[in-house]
DNA sequence: CTTGCATAGTAAACGGTGTTAACGCACCTA
DNA sequence: TAGGTGCGTTAACACCGTTTACTATGCAAG
């Protein structure tokens, strides 16, 4: 075993192997202690307690707090991402039927996670690293939004719904859609809005409800969520049921 | 002057008049410190360092820092509600120019004040005080959606809109609004979910502009913003313009 | 006028934080 | 077997919130 990679292409090396393995502790630790005690309680000193290390030795690993914070928020970004995608495929083949599921599975998600929620969807706190600074096709936002897209145009080919006038969307919305064609290709303008339109109310209500924020009107805000749902769907031309 | 009142009921003294002003500055200085370094940079040294104190002194006015904070987070929201008001009022008679007016000037207060957004409506920090704990007829949230809900109210009146079936509704919904209605009296269950319909779909838009959750996809939020209005108003049965 | 007390400030200290620097140990490789 | 690199340590700096003990100031009553 000289030079020659035995097995794979990347062959990782023993030291790859342990190093990797510190890295996910390190991220554990760090959502360990971000669940029990909200942002503020996650700390190098506290995260290196619990591996039995010491501060210093995590900057190995990351070059800051910050960059743990954005690494982290990254892999809750494609759990989050994973799991809308699984919801959306265990639906059948019906578009609609497909749109709901991931409605449904983005809220449970966001309600069984409410401070990873807000970690990744909630206040840009420039000490953590202004997430969703970046504006490329790798967006964390534009990988998140892709399996809704898609089930919107699906939708779209199969059996178009009502929307406002094209050309209205056309002059109004068209020349600020770049960086969407951008990332997920051109579209029907129709989806675009229809996907914006509904992203927007889907984050509006998931987030109202993770921070707490229709206690004070509603008391089971899944209610007003299925009956938005609904209604949302019934514009797209579902069956009601 | 031995004890008698001499002016008003109140009468502030010299010393409870020194104190508001110092409660004041204090807050002013948290503020100013949110604005330019987020709410990590709010700290009590550097309140007190700005004023020429010492940090501990401030624990003659509040009891902790998150006291502090949660205080400025209920002057924000005063502030908010006084220009979401404020724009209502200059917008005429009609209730849909009304609550057009009313969204533009939350939206516009939240874009030109994003870290105080933040505070507000943003991820609820355990560290900086659970706000929307309390759920009273004195919450925030019910302070601040009054306005909305009244011009609704008035337009419900004039003219009513389409919405859900009336019995779907009272079924679904009407079980888990025993808050809204202790708080804002009682509303017709259409009005009752238009309004909160309506309020998660401006929260989700201008959260999501304010949040940076739109840049990978639209370049102008506003030009969304307008076309969610649009369609908005027109389903109140507002004419097109 | 003087006594007394509440108020508002101070300095010092405790335990916590992110981060940097200097150092040492262990392993891998040549 | 020698050397370098990766990974961990300790010590230190500069912050932070908070508590304690102490000191002036100014108001009010005797």
């Amino acid at each position: 075993m000289t030079m020659s990679p035995p097995r794979r292409e990347p062959s990782p090396t023993r030291r790859e192997r342990l190093r990797t393995a510190t890295v996910s502790e390190i991220k554990e630790g760090a959502r360990r202690l971000l669940v029990s005690g909200g942002p503020q309680a996650v700390s190098l000193r506290a995260i290196a307690r619990d591996m039995g290390m010491t501060a210093p030795a995590i900057y190995r690993y990351f070059p800051s707090l910050e960059a743990l914070i954005k690494a982290l928020a990254d892999d809750l970004m494609d759990e989050l991402a994973a799991t809308v995608t699984a919801a959306g495929e265990a639906a059948g083949d019906d578009p609609t039927g497909q749109l709901g599921a991931m409605a449904r599975g983005f809220r449970r998600w966001s309600i069984e996670h409410p401070v990873e929620f807000g970690l990744i969807f909630g206040t840009p706190n420039p000490a953590f690293g202004d997430l969703q600074a970046e504006c490329g096709p790798d967006d964390p936002g534009a990988r998140f939004g892709r399996p809704y897209l898609e089930a919107f145009l699906r939708l779209w080919q199969r059996s178009p719904w009502p929307t406002p006038p094209r050309e209205l969307m056309e002059a109004h919305l068209g020349p600020h859609l770049e960086p969407l064609w951008l990332s997920q290709g051109e579209l029907p303008i129709e989806v675009a809005y229809t996907f914006l339109s509904g992203w927007s109310r889907l984050y509006g209500l998931v987030a109202m409800e993770v921070f707490n924020q229709l206690r004070w009107a509603v008391t089971e805000p899944q209610a007003l969520f299925e009956v938005e749902i609904a209604m949302f769907l019934i514009q797209l031309g579902a069956q009601p049921d």
